[in-house]
DNA sequence: TTGAAAGCGCTAACAA
DNA sequence: TTGTTAGCGCTTTCAA
């Protein structure tokens, strides 16, 4: 069928090692009988079988990313520098994704024992305890991204730091009652941006409303980061009528659509009589005007990649957690409360 | 490190040929010695290495799909369909992302010779001749999606109907200024759904305007499928002031986005003063109450593994071409020009 | 029903 | 500088 080194080897006159050094950079080999293979290979169309290859050299220059089913722009982005960056060190990328029924430990031992990749990136997925272990102890390269744990690699966005700079800008903008509306509490990201929104107001000296703090309900069984959940949730806070706040913070993009369009619906304003902040700068956040966090996932997918090439050169690695700051894009959605200070 | 089948055969008693057998539910075995050879291997946590049993079976049981750098909703919405078979079949996806500088053919080469999957899906990107006859005749499995060639399995979306669907849409609801807002031509689907859109006029006796046709100026080097591009494009329209059509098919939702908000800047109302359909289907369309075309992505990235495995199981299938419907959408960005008829 | 052994196509150690 | 050979870990004949 396909040639195969013993076939260059025939045609070239020499023996296979020298075909294998003539392939491998190697300089222990006269540069005329390196011509005289490289010729052949070319001659014959010889390329490599990369089984083979990989069963020897017992590296197979594949990554596995393991990410749970895609959905928007998240995961589009993110990928999108992961791959990038393993395309340039040339490393395919084996695609394990995640749906229902969380098969997310099934993947993590079969790349443990199957040899199949040289190293894996798990994506926003949990990694737990008893499989950490197994990771560290067998050395086998792994990197973390938007998930965390202690014994291994991390690269996370600081979720919260981004949910306080949010909050931050609408007290700035001189808003005293800032409501939240959020995902279910039970999603790390929802828990966490929470968290930042709280401590934004405490340190500024705001006080925290419980009224004020929308979740969305249980509907189906999401999580809540999505647009019903944030037309709902707005709702809730807009039948608060002269008490409801002035600028909400909005835990993700899409849920800011919805809560928009809530706003909409009952005749008021953006950013008149209601600012918004949302998270993630989702393509949609430009269309709709919307200020938001945006976070640098190209860039941490870029980062992931490196991080992993570097552990599989050196297993000995010190672990490290790594922290992507995000960025407040200010576009139409908040306006102040400051007199003389608004548009 | 890791056990081996040689391992297991020594802890069972047996010959690595019985493990061997015992793994790939061979009727030659007895049912003890089964039995305790499964033992072992449980024992031991013991998994086959898929390198050397790629190389001893000559089969990977990894596909590999190679993708123009996904950008948005239709890669998502395919890739998921694919992913769902090809995992529900016990296939690993091999992800080969195409950016700048086209490396189509790099990998189309790679994927012919290096052995490293067993068959290929092409997505989005030109099958040169020379390659499709290479595949042809070395009767490596491959199928094409949304890309075309008469040698090859391909699935396509039948966009140049769609775009008939969605012109006829505008005017079996009484518009006779139908303009339409593409892209580049020089992207097939820019070029299909213009085709389309003028067989759409001439089939129900309209003329076809050439004012009424806005092609996407060459801005960057991209084809014009953006938003920016919708909202320059029909700023072209509106800017005919009252000759300006009363309906408008954009070839994308993307662009329609533009369009909209371009329309809304000018005090237009839609559907009352213009009405538009778009094409995709994309999540925002359902946000922007967007009339469009749906396009079944999901369903044909699954159907595309499923052909793919067939024609992996037998090499001389007949080549098809399968096409995929869309499917209009109704929403609210259409009105009727019939008198009586409208809202 | 089973074990032994010959590949699968390559790398790398060892000799020459 | 080169050829030979022993693995890499598995499947699959071929005998027994």
């Amino acid at each position: 069928m396909t040639a195969t080194i013993y076939d260059v080897a025939k045609r070239a006159g020499v023996g296979i090692g020298t075909v294998s050094r003539a392939l491998n950079e190697s300089t222990q080999i006269k540069p005329d009988t390196k011509a005289r293979v490289l010729r052949a290979i070319h001659d014959l169309k010889y390329q490599p079988h990369a089984l083979a290859q990989g069963l020897a050299r017992k590296k197979t220059h594949m990554i596995a990313i393991i990410v749970p089913v895609f959905t928007g722009y998240f995961y589009l982005e993110l990928l999108k520098g992961i791959q990038k960056e393993a395309a340039k060190n040339n490393y395919d990328l084996l695609l394990y994704s995640v749906d229902e029924g969380d098969r997310t430990e099934a993947f993590l031992k079969r790349t443990l024992s199957e040899s199949r990749v040289d190293g894996v990136l798990l994506v926003s997925l949990k990694m737990s305890d008893k499989y950490a272990e197994q990771f560290q102890q067998s050395r086998f390269p792994i990197v973390l991204v938007d998930s965390l744990h202690s014994d291994l690699d991390s690269l996370t966005v600081e979720n919260r730091e981004g949910a306080y700079l949010a909050t931050s800008h609408l007290i700035s903008l001189g808003h005293k009652k800032i409501g939240m509306v959020d995902a279910q509490l039970k999603s790390a990201p929802a828990q966490v941006r929470l968290d930042g929104y709280k401590k934004a107001l405490v340190d500024h000296g705001l006080p925290f409303n419980d009224a004020y703090l929308v979740i969305t309900h249980d509907l189906t069984e999401k999580d809540g980061f999505n647009r019903e959940a944030g037309y709902e949730s707005m709702q809730q806070l807009i039948a608060m009528g002269e008490d409801r706040p002035t600028a909400v913070f909005i835990a993700s993009d899409i849920q800011a659509a919805g809560a928009i369009q809530a706003i909409h619906e009952s005749r008021l304003r953006i950013p008149e009589d209601v600012s918004i902040v949302g998270f993630d700068d989702i393509e949609m956040a430009e269309y709709l005007s919307l200020s938001t966090m945006h976070q640098p996932l190209f860039e941490m997918g870029q980062t992931a990649i490196q991080r992993l090439i570097d552990r599989m050169n050196d297993s000995e690695l010190p672990v490290i957690r790594q922290r992507f700051h995000t960025k407040l894009v200010i576009r139409k959605s908040c306006g102040s409360q400051v007199p003389g200070m608004n548009l």
